[in-house]
DNA sequence: ATTAGCACTCTAAGATAGAGAGTGCTAATT
DNA sequence: AATTAGCACTCTCTATCTTAGAGTGCTAAT
């Protein structure tokens, strides 16, 4: 069996039909939106054809069709148009004019997730970027008080990274400085993962040389057992998605918000669309998560200066609007990727 | 019509007894449950006049009652036994061990969230501490790369505020420490509010004595336009809260996630209680919103330094576990104030 | 004041029936 | 060989009805 150029229209048709209604397409109205030159009985034909190669699927004997994974495999492959400009002029200045304020980097990533799920009417995701790979630049100690020390972590790719570490004693501006000058003498250049691993060693070999400094190697030992590999998931608004109609039954709510907010389902699925230069397109049960599997992710890189460090997305039921959601995605990863540092 | 012993009895067990089942409550299963040495006849009389005088009600005329707003309130304020050891060791345990790692400032905030939702199985809220009354105690700039600056302002409170500006020139060390030396002589130990005012015309005043700095003093410019009330609400998990029988039809949930996504509201809500040194319970029609008439919102103050500067709160039905969430509150409440600096 | 007894009310669940949507097949047509 | 009109068939969805059961409120007796 061969799929011709009628059937390529006809499961264009019952795609984007069924994407926009949300109800099993039936040849009536695939003859009446697309005033194709043939008659219903044709297209049933045809669609049952579609329906034997495992690009359609009924509910039930006298329902409509709608697409399996399978066929919105085939229409986001083949059919749909890659049109990036199915973002209104409004809609691309409401993005650039979020992005003009500048805030600071979890703001911009709380921002993003809020953004995708307002334009894309489903749940948007941005992956944090991961500092794994990154190296040590710079480091600095700032006293918020008499007891807490603000530690900046500075890496080559101009993100940075910090912690508050408690001190119970008073610690000399002298000592501080001392301790940056040998961390960044020792681990200038060096992988983030490497310092982790090494922090200790080094805190025990320099402790002799420098005794007055003890304790604070001490606070320092406990202050870099970072995981270095912190990927943090940002969750968009859930009000949008909440009302899809395929979420109506609330046990699929409760199976989608168990899912989603338990961090490293997500962290999964997204991660290893960093390194992909395209646009990354999950369907269903191609998420490999049973509970997921009326659920689509689309995924998109961002870069920072020039390097894939993170990603965006966004989750909705697989009967999503692909081609919005591409458009917005791309858009908004390029507008990050020239925020960011570049 | 006087309340006796008896009707206070009764009324506890019917709040009691709606909270753990969430069906109305018959006389039968008073008597049964509780023990009481009457007959369930006599308890439909004493239900009866406790629904006269506004504490109960009933869904239909053949049903078992149920506790209205006033009901929950003479309970919260007369009847509930303020136990905080409702608290399992276990659980205290789990609270304490979130704590001990140094964490961020945000990451605080969302854990908290997410371990109120946690232990009380409703909606975990944080409201972040707001600096509007503050003093600018310190200023750092960091380089992050060549073309970003991180703008560090410390305040006489030990916290801090961020952002990241965007330098198109470069700028020296020297220059910069001209500035942040400006800073701290002009603003010193000045309300963070008067700083954000005031900012314009000092930059105005000495970009004639430092021309140099002229073009770092544009950017500071944008840099300070913060807002500094920038009341935060940190949601915790949704998944609890959803699974709550009062929310079993998708359009009340639809009510619900787009009242409390939107940030404004519970800000207003959550605000008020910053100041209030008990516990603070707000019950359905008391939030006054229409849309939240079955919701109550439990909030506690937290200090750092010893003053109110924030609060956590949880956000449920009205047949709420109030015995529960108070305690999870006060106990997580303390710890924090502990955490954050004293 | 309390209680047993009972009629009454209302809901929740199940059963039944009919309308309507849409299919798949067949036979006729182009 | 492809297309189409016609039609029987299937399944869902909605409405209506019925019944069981839970729980009340009232009354009369204790």
């Amino acid at each position: 069996m061969i799929i011709n150029d009628r059937m390529k229209t006809i499961l264009n048709a019952v795609v984007h039909l069924y994407i926009t209604t949300a109800e099993p397409v039936s040849s009536e109205m695939i003859v009446c939106y697309y005033g194709l030159p043939v008659s219903s009985a044709t297209v049933r034909h045809d669609l049952l054809v579609l329906e034997k190669l495992g690009f359609l699927k009924k509910p039930h004997t006298s329902a409509g069709r709608l697409p399996t994974d399978k066929g919105y495999r085939f229409y986001v492959d083949k059919l749909m148009e890659k049109n990036i400009n199915s973002l209104s002029e409004e809609e691309k200045e409401e993005i650039i004019e979020q992005y003009k304020i500048g805030r600071d980097f979890n703001e911009i990533m709380i921002i993003t997730s809020k953004l995708i799920s307002r334009l894309t009417n489903n749940l948007g995701l941005v992956l944090a970027p991961n500092m794994v790979r990154d190296t040590l630049k710079d480091i600095h100690f700032i006293a918020l008080d008499n007891q807490r020390l603000l530690v900046t972590l500075i890496t080559n790719s101009g993100l940075f990274f910090q912690k508050i570490m408690k001190v119970n004693c008073d610690i000399s501006e002298e000592n501080l400085e001392t301790i940056s000058q040998i961390i960044k003498k020792e681990f200038y250049g060096k992988n983030l993962e490497m310092v982790n691993e090494e922090m200790l060693k080094k805190i025990y070999q320099y402790s002799f040389e420098y005794q007055a400094l003890e304790s604070i190697w001490n606070l320092i030992e406990n202050c870099f057992d970072f995981t270095v590999d912190n990927t943090k998931v940002f969750l968009g608004n859930r009000s949008y998605i909440l009302k899809q109609p395929e979420f109506k039954e609330i046990e699929k709510l409760n199976y989608l918000f168990d899912f989603i907010e338990e961090e490293e389902n997500l962290v999964k699925i997204i991660k290893r669309s960093i390194l992909k230069k395209q646009i990354d397109i999950i369907i269903g049960s191609e998420l490999g998560q049973e509970i997921m599997q009326n659920c689509s992710v689309i995924t998109r890189q961002y870069l920072i200066k020039g390097k894939p460090r993170g990603a965006i997305g966004v989750l909705g039921p697989t009967r999503m609007d692909y081609s919005k959601s591409i458009s917005v995605l791309e858009f908004i990863a390029n507008r990050l990727s020239e925020i960011l540092p570049e």
